[in-house]
DNA sequence: CTGAAAGCGCTTACAG
DNA sequence: CTGAAAGCGCTTACAG
């Protein structure tokens, strides 16, 4: 394949012979040209496979029409529930998405709105849970500080210390506590609590507004039946593991988010534990996959694509004065085979 | 927040008093500069927030490090899977990446192409399954052609007809072959096929591949017990309860993506049919999840991250004059506890 | 309706 | 080592 240079609006222009104006008129449809021209031009644009070059326009124009997108991990099915419904709502605003993947490196989420500030977005979305640690925080919250002072909007699911952002709020700590007396009511007393990283502000209003609700009704949670380990399904598997180590005590296993009780069955299952006849198990947030488990779990529902929806239609209203918008969203416990009542109830 | 201005290079070299050039160099390291001045310029840079325009400088050095990545659906645990690989791979290149989710629809596909094609992407990555249909793929051998013509690079995983692109292919045909006649050798002769659309270049070889080691081994499917449904759980359920429906009156059900053998999985349960007990069931990718179901799924084990890392590398590699590079991906068989010998053997 | 020209914010030969 | 200037490929007032 011979390497040809990309054809520029001045080869479309100088073909059609007219003025770089009107070609770029024609082509942007912006004014109205005489059809003679603007046939020639449409023409000369097809023949020489004109591609407008966005950085070109992007400059000329000083805008562009991208979003950043800066989630923790890609893989995660959590997130891939989201992307769908960003992506969704990005096609239907015509707007373009560079995607950025963490690794849960704080480090290199900096890097990232760095980068996405230099290519100018218009709006920057940080899919997922903050760090409660505000050291942690504080390159993030300069750099989108910097970003929004020139007019950036920023947008997150989930809460994000000191971040001031519009945001779409998952009532975690709500949620949390509505699954814990939906168990109550199942009579349930002891329990576990799988938590993820306890930096994690999703995982300190998860297992925070658990651990409330049951105090509430006065029942404490162990401090050995507190297991903590990754946000991942492997990370579930390790701390229940650790769990069943210890000498499993307990009625009802509540993970804080639905991978890692995935993992949690599995090892509850290797262990020859029958979940819900020997423990029962709950997990947050209502991914797809659950409901094909065996047994399907109980969980606290979120609209998956609809929170990824939001905030990118968030992302797209015009800063608010005053103060961020913020737009709760309700769990729903959606109880299935995984948890049953206590016998004996 | 009061709106100022994005600070430019020449607000940073005015402040530092020294010159645009000098700006850029020590900013970006290309060339020595005295002490003193250097020391200013990042002084003012770091004063005034500066970030340089990526824009600007993707134009002024008509080259950025971008790539465009095109799926057909970002909700999808195999994209899922081979995108944790690409974001892998970019972040170690120092690339940033532009995403499209087709929703498999092939207008949008074209469209992504040509949206790259003006952000100049350094490459673009499709990933996931081609379409038969010939005249369904002009549109997008046109965008990429012109594309590659200016020195774009374009690399895909899976076979895309006619596109002539570096790809990584995963042996499709070989792989459904080979879980065949794990199947056979566990007995198996009566067999069900659910297939995906037809007019994917994956369900071709996966469902002609399977059909044909069969064949070789004398054993025939019949036409009732090929059921076409969506590439997606529900298209799996779905068909699965086609199967049903007719009297299912095999011994073991093919399901042409693991996505769609989970589904399958859920109808089978939710008609009271034992798996692997009534019947055995198998997928193909090996998604992370499947390892988690009841009974937990035979499939094909794809490495989708190594897919996804792979992809990208082939895709930084200068072009090669002649003849694209194809890098096949022989799948795996793993024989779970889904499929079992048929009883009586 | 059409065009000449300035400007968007950088980089990079070319001189010195 | 440093700077003046051209150039990257567009858009968009400003004139006519």
């Amino acid at each position: 394949m011979v390497q040809q240079a990309q054809s520029t609006l001045g080869d479309v222009a100088r073909a059609a012979g007219v003025s770089l104006a009107t070609a770029s008129r024609v082509l942007n449809g912006t004014a109205s040209v005489g059809p003679a021209l603007r046939d020639r031009v449409l023409r000369a644009a097809e023949l020489l496979a004109y591609s407008p070059n966005a950085h070109a326009q992007a400059l000329a124009r000083s805008s562009s029409r991208t979003v950043g997108v800066i989630c923790h991990d890609v893989g995660d099915p959590y997130f891939a529930g989201i992307a769908r419904g960003v992506m969704r709502a990005a096609n239907r605003h015509d707007l373009q998405v560079v995607l950025g993947s963490t690794f849960r490196d704080p480090d290199r989420e900096v890097a990232y709105t760095s980068m996405m500030r230099g290519h100018r977005v218009r709006a920057m979305l940080l899919i997922g849970s903050g760090f409660e640690d505000r050291r942690r925080q504080e390159g993030l919250r300069r750099e989108l500080d910097r970003y929004r002072a020139t007019g950036g909007r920023v947008a997150v699911i989930s809460r994000h210390r000191g971040l001031r952002a519009d945001a779409v709020l998952p009532e975690n700590r709500e949620g949390a506590a509505d699954l814990a007396r939906a168990l109550l009511g199942l009579g349930h007393r002891r329990f576990a609590v799988l938590s993820g990283p306890r930096l994690l502000t999703t995982v300190v209003d998860r297992v925070g507004g658990f651990l409330e609700a049951l105090a509430d009704a006065g029942v404490t949670v162990e401090r050995k039946n507190i297991v903590e380990g990754p946000f991942t399904r492997d990370g579930g598997y390790a701390a229940a593991q650790r769990l069943i180590d210890r000498g499993l005590s307990v009625t009802c296993v509540f993970a804080s988010t639905d991978v890692m009780a995935a993992g949690a069955l599995a090892a509850l299952r290797d262990h020859g534990i029958g979940v819900p006849g020997d423990v029962s198990l709950a997990g947050f947030d209502d991914i797809e996959m659950i409901r094909d488990l065996t047994p399907p779990l109980t969980t606290v529902a979120l609209p998956l694509e609809g929170l990824g929806e939001r905030v990118l239609e968030l992302a797209m209203l015009p800063e608010r004065a005053g103060r961020a918008r913020i737009e709760r969203v309700r769990g729903r416990v959606v109880l299935r085979a995984s948890t049953a009542p206590v016998s004996g109830i």
